[in-house]
DNA sequence: GGACTGACAGATATTGAAATCTGTCAGTCC
DNA sequence: GGACTGACAGATTTCAATATCTGTCAGTCC
C-alpha cells in the first residue's frame, strides 16, 4: 500500500478513463484498474457509478464557471461587455469541440446524464448576463422591465452558440458572421427593449 | 390486378408504415406488404430504399411551406407579422410534438437523413422571414443593412423554437413567455439594427 | 478498527449464428 | 411489351448464449 486512496485520485482517473475509451465503455473496473485498487474500493468514495460521472461533470462545468468569471473588463461599456462575454463563452466551446470531438462528444453525453448539474450551470451563466444586463440598466444603456427575464432571452436567442446540440453547426465557415449578426440583433434590442409588447416606437 | 401502383399510392404506404413501426423497423418489404405487391415493384418506382424515405420526407417538408405561406395578412405592421409568423411556425412545431411524440420523432429521424432536402427547406422559410424585414424595411418600422443576413440572425435566434433538437424544451410551462422575451428581444433590434457593429445611439 | 479485497447475485453488454432485408434481374402474365 | 413477380447474393438485423459489469458485503490485513 502506497498511500492512501483519495476522492481526488478517482476523479483524476475517471477522467483519464473516459478520456481512453469513451462514455459507453468506461467501467469503473476500469477506474479501478488505472488507479491499481480493487474496484469495491471505488466505491467506498463514490455510491454509484452514476454519482462518480455526476462528480466529473461537475468539475468540468465549474472549471468552466471559473474560466467565465474571470477577466470582466468593466472598463467596457455593457453592449461590448456583453459582445466579449458571448464571445468568449463561444470561443471556449467551439475550440473545445474543435480540438478534441471525442472528449467534446463525452463531455456531451455526461452532461446529458445528469440534468441538475446542468440546471445549476445554466443558472449560474444566465445569472452572469444578468449582471451585465443590469450594469447596462445602471447606465441607461439598455431598456427593461425585467433583467432575469431579458437575461434568459438573451441566453435562449443565443443557444446557436453554446449548446452542444449546435456543435456541428460551429464548423461552418460563416458561423462568425452568423454570431456577428445575432450578437448585434440582440444588443441593438436591448437599446430598447419591453418585453410584454414592444409598441411605442421612439 | 386492380389498378396500377402509382407512385403516390406508394408514398401514402410508407408514411402508413413509418406511422406504424417507426423508422427503425419499417421496411420495403413492409411498404409492398401493405401495398399487397412484391417488394421488387417498389423498386420500379423508387431507385433505393434511401430515395423513397427522401420522397416522403420532401412531402412532409413542402406541406409545412404550403401551411406557412397561406394566412400572410397584409394588414398587419412589420413587427406583427413577424411575431404572428414565428407563433405560428412554432404553435405548429410544438403541437406535432406533443400530440404525437412518436411521430415527431419518426419525422425528425427521416429529416436528419436528408441534408439535402432540410437545407431546401430552411432556406425556404428564412426566405419568408426575410420577405417580412424587407417589408418592414421599405415601411422604415425597421433598420438594417443586410436584409437576408438579418433574416438568418431572426432566424438563429430563434432556433429554440422551432430546432427539433429542443423539442424537449417545448413542453415546459413557461415556454411561451419564453418565446414572447425573445420576439420582444429580436423586434426591438430590428428597429435599429447594424449588423457589422451596433454603434451610433440616438 | 478502518481501508481494502475478492467472491457473489443480478443487471447489462458482447458476440456470432440464424433470420431478415435490400437491391437485381430473368422470367411470367395479360 | 410493359407491369409485375419471386428467387437470389450480399448486407444488415435479431436473438440467445456467453461474458462482463455494477453494487454488496463478509472477511483480510496492517
Amino acid at each position: 500500500m502506497a498511500e492512501a486512496l483519495t476522492s481526488e485520485a478517482i476523479l483524476a482517473a475517471t477522467e483519464e478513463v473516459l478520456r481512453r475509451y469513451g462514455p459507453a465503455k468506461a467501467t469503473v473496473v476500469d477506474v479501478a484498474k488505472a488507479l491499481g485498487v480493487s474496484h469495491g474500493s471505488v466505491y467506498r468514495h463514490f455510491a454509484t457509478k452514476a454519482a462518480l460521472r455526476e462528480a466529473v461533470t461537475r468539475r468540468w462545468l465549474d472549471a468552466i464557471h471559473e474560466e467565465m468569471e474571470r477577466e470582466f473588463d468593466p472598463a467596457l461599456s455593457a453592449s461590448d461587455m456583453l459582445r466579449d462575454w458571448l464571445q468568449r463563452l463561444f470561443d471556449k466551446k467551439r475550440l473545445s469541440h474543435t480540438e478534441d470531438v471525442e472528449l467534446f462528444t463525452t463531455f456531451r453525453t455526461l452532461v446529458g446524464e445528469n440534468s441538475a448539474v446542468i440546471e445549476y450551470h445554466l443558472e449560474h451563466l444566465v445569472g452572469q448576463v444578468a449582471r451585465i444586463i443590469r450594469a447596462g440598466v445602471d447606465t441607461h444603456e439598455f431598456v427593461t422591465d425585467d433583467v432575469d427575464k431579458t437575461a434568459q432571452a438573451v441566453w435562449d436567442a443565443t443557444q446557436v452558440f453554446h449548446h452542444p446540440a449546435h456543435a456541428q453547426e460551429w464548423g461552418n465557415p460563416h458561423i462568425q458572421d452568423a454570431f456577428d449578426a445575432v450578437v448585434s440583433l440582440v444588443v441593438a434590442g436591448l437599446r430598447y427593449n419591453r418585453i410584454p409588447s414592444a409598441t411605442g416606437d421612439a
